[in-house]
DNA sequence: TTCGGACTAAACAGCT
DNA sequence: GAGCTGTTTAGTCCGA
């Protein structure tokens, strides 16, 4: 390779300092390779072409010479037009048509002592051989044309419907192979334009710079007939400018011209690298889409399409630039292995890899029928990509929309959040989602945290962490969780638990809802406010930063909202929730909604919308574990006991069965099943502020049903106009809570804390 | 469009 | 005096 580059800098060297251009050795290089192209790939075709193709350059460098000497030829001194235009040419000639060379600009050439008649000869020669493979061409290009009518038609006539898909895709595949060679053909027309240009450039002078004639805007004139490979040589003459393509041409013209090329067939494939891969590989390389030489491959056609694919994508790279590929990157080529479908034929080097490829992966009809089945592939692959996006959008609009949407789910969510938090326990964040984090804070979006949300959230929560916070809060919590809060609120935080306790997502819960869980979750339902921080940062990541933000948003909410009573203790001050104010402030939330009556449905995070059908379900899947004798008899303690129960039962099928099948995956039937009482108590301890003045009569009784439930839920709304700030019910002040309450409570906790923890 | 809830930010005061 | 705690106010955003 060295050796190789260093002559041909030399020859080139010497013949810039001939004065002749670049051009003309590129035209060397050009006729050299039509020569070589027409011959064929063979390496005795190669050196009979090289052998015309030396003897043509000799010729051009003894004209070229001629032509330097002589003032008149319109040639100007090397000295001053060296860099730029070494040879002069008459506009006209310039101008000519690069197809062909006509009579007259033989004459011409002839004329100006350009060419010798022997060059000419050979040229012409060179445009015949040239012509012939284009007609080659062309007629390969008939034949795909018609076997692509013939597939059609077959395909069209096969009646069966089954199969009509998959014949649409090959057709499709086939039309994109169709479209694959259309390109190709164009790429060669382009390149023998180029090759024209050249020529053009040859007889009559440099005329278009090479890179100019590189331009791929250049127009498809018919072209004048080249085989891919010579086409290819050329670009890489043209595009490389003075790149090795011209040295190569200068090479093996001036310097290996006698040996044509030591290596077989003088091809240059000694070299793998830039110059000498010109030579063998280039006419390999360019030769790909014509591969009407080219060898058959022995490899299944149907394996690998994707390298085949790769490989179309290579040659059409190789085209464009084909004097980078020098370089020795190739796609399907790695290891010092052709990684061609079942081929891995071991290639020294790059160049050998070129041949080897350009003539057992050349384009024929295996590797046509190669790259329709990439291309069905690709395109199945696409259309498949295609739907699954479609479905992820669905889902993503789907849980984005959420919110507005039936309120079947997110209800149902709201529902199971309202249970588990007692209070605010956002239901589902459903709603805010994907959409936006309300707040900047707003970490993590829902599509992030979704993966891991757990049904809870996920059910129908899933949704965005970001936004949750305030639209969670009481209005879809449930009412009833006040002590149980904790039990059922971690049946939805619990899955969720790990998640944010290592994830920077926002919890979809008030300040107020964490606060008071925070509270509720201690042994003594009592925590300082440092405690409540600690809480917070140990359950959830996100309160790992910005702590500024969020604890002041602890002690205001601490401070705006009465239900979270402070309490002088021994440690000094704790801040303890006062259920009754909890439940009255939700209770005000509902029944700032018009339906109240169903307020209480709603409140059990049913929300006003709950469906009855819905509602139904619930009650029929819940129902049967809130009546066990536990849940009831603990709702018939409680003063509300009655309302209580009918409303946990609500309630309590409103979790399981409000919340979607999703949702009750997440909070499993268990959770409720399992901790019961602890429903019912807190039931009893939510409603009890609300409540209280329900009757308690016939609440006790056990044997409501679940649909019985529903109703009689309905019918309690009076509870919340209980809202009175002023209710004896408070437990504000005591920092002890009522012994009914701390038992739930430490029941309550019991659960809590094995949910969590 | 209005209202209310939730959140954030900030100021202020009291206490340790 | 600094820091923490607690209160209050104002503004914003969002959903109903």
């Amino acid at each position: 390779m060295m050796q190789e580059s260093a002559t041909e800098t030399i020859s080139n060297s010497s013949m810039s300092q001939n004065g002749m251009s670049t051009l003309s050795s590129s035209q060397l290089e050009a006729g050299s390779r039509d020569g070589r192209s027409s011959a064929g790939d063979t390496s005795s075709e190669v050196s009979t072409v090289e052998l015309l193709h030396l003897q043509q350059q000799q010729a051009l460098q003894a004209a070229r010479q001629l032509l330097l000497q002589q003032p008149g030829s319109g040639l100007k001194s090397p000295k001053s037009q060296d860099k730029q235009r070494p040879l002069q040419v008459p506009v006209s000639v310039a101008m000519m048509s690069p197809q062909v060379i006509t009579p007259q600009q033989m004459q011409q050439i002839l004329q100006q002592q350009v060419l010798s008649p022997q060059q000419l000869q050979a040229l012409l020669q060179q445009q015949q051989a040239v012509m012939l493979q284009q007609q080659h061409l062309q007629e390969f290009y008939k034949k795909q044309q018609e076997q692509l009518h013939l597939q059609l038609l077959q395909q069209q006539h096969p009646g069966k419907q089954v199969k009509e898909q998959q014949q649409q895709q090959q057709l499709a595949a086939q039309q994109l192979v169709f479209q694959q060679q259309l390109l190709q053909m164009q790429q060669l027309q382009q390149q023998q334009h180029l090759l024209n240009m050249q020529r053009q450039g040859l007889l009559s002078l440099p005329g278009p710079a090479p890179g100019q004639a590189a331009l791929p805007g250049q127009t498809l004139q018919p072209p004048a007939g080249l085989s891919p490979a010579e086409l290819q040589q050329l670009w890489k003459d043209v595009t490389g400018g003075n790149g090795h393509g011209m040295e190569d041409n200068g090479i093996k013209h001036n310097s290996s011209g006698s040996t044509g090329g030591g290596n077989g067939g003088g091809l240059d494939l000694s070299t793998n690298n830039s110059s000498s891969t010109t030579s063998s590989s280039n006419p390999a390389k360019a030769s790909p889409p014509l591969s009407h030489h080219s060898i058959a491959n022995g490899q299944s056609p149907i394996l690998n399409h994707r390298r085949e694919r790769e490989r179309e994508r290579e040659r059409e790279r190789e085209r464009s630039s084909l004097h980078e590929e020098s370089g020795g990157t190739h796609p399907l080529y790695g290891h010092g292995v052709c990684k061609w479908p079942g081929c891995e034929k071991l290639c020294e080097d790059f160049g050998q890899f070129l041949k080897h490829l350009n003539s057992e992966h050349a384009l024929d009809d295996r590797s046509t029928a190669q790259c329709r089945v990439q291309m069905q592939v690709v395109q199945q692959l696409e259309i498949q990509l295609s739907k699954e996006r479609e479905r992820l959008q669905a889902m993503m609009a789907h849980l984005h929309m959420r919110p507005s949407e039936p309120k079947s789910s997110p209800k149902p969510l709201n529902l199971v959040s309202s249970v588990t938090m007692s209070k605010n326990l956002p239901p589902a964040s459903p709603p805010n989602l994907p959409q936006t984090p309300t707040t900047p804070t707003a970490p993590i979006t829902p599509m992030a945290a979704m993966p891991q949300v757990p049904s809870v959230l996920g059910g129908a929560n899933v949704p965005s962490m970001g936004a949750m916070r305030r639209r969670h809060s009481d209005k879809y919590s449930m009412p009833l969780s006040s002590g149980g809060d904790t039990v059922f609120i971690f049946p939805e935080i619990a899955p969720n638990y790990e998640f944010y306790k290592n994830a920077d997502v926002r919890p979809p819960f008030t300040y107020a809802t964490l606060i008071r869980q925070a509270i509720i979750d201690s042994a003594e339902h009592q925590l300082t406010l440092n405690e409540i921080y600690s809480w917070f940062t140990r359950t959830f990541a996100y309160f790992r930063r910005n702590a500024a933000t969020w604890k002041n948003a602890v002690r205001h909410n601490l401070s705006l909202h009465k239900c979270f009573v402070r309490v002088e203790n021994v440690k000094g001050a704790v801040w303890t929730v006062d259920e009754v104010e909890y439940q009255k402030r939700r209770s005000q939330k509902i029944t700032g909604s018009p339906s109240l009556v169903k307020n209480l449905p709603s409140s059990l995070g049913y929300g006003t919308a709950l469906n009855a059908s819905l509602q139904a379900a619930l009650a029929e899947t819940s129902l049967p574990l809130l009546g066990t004798p536990g849940l009831m008899n603990s709702g018939s303690t409680g003063p509300m006991g009655g309302s209580c129960h009918g409303l946990l039962g609500g309630d309590a099928s409103g979790l399981l069965g409000g919340s979607p099948p999703g949702l009750l995956g997440g909070s499993p039937p268990g959770m409720l099943s399992g901790s019961p009482p602890m429903l019912m108590q807190s039931a009893h301890e939510e409603l009890n502020g609300s409540l209280d003045h329900l009757d308690t009569n016939g609440h006790g009784s056990p044997g409501y049903s679940p649909s019985a439930h529903m109703p009689p839920i309905h019918v309690k709304e009076e509870p919340l106009n209980m809202d009175d700030d002023d209710c004896p019910m408070s437990l504000v002040t005591t920092a002890n809570h009522s012994p009914e309450l701390d038992d739930d409570r430490e029941l309550e906790e019991g659960n809590l804390s094995e949910d969590l923890e």
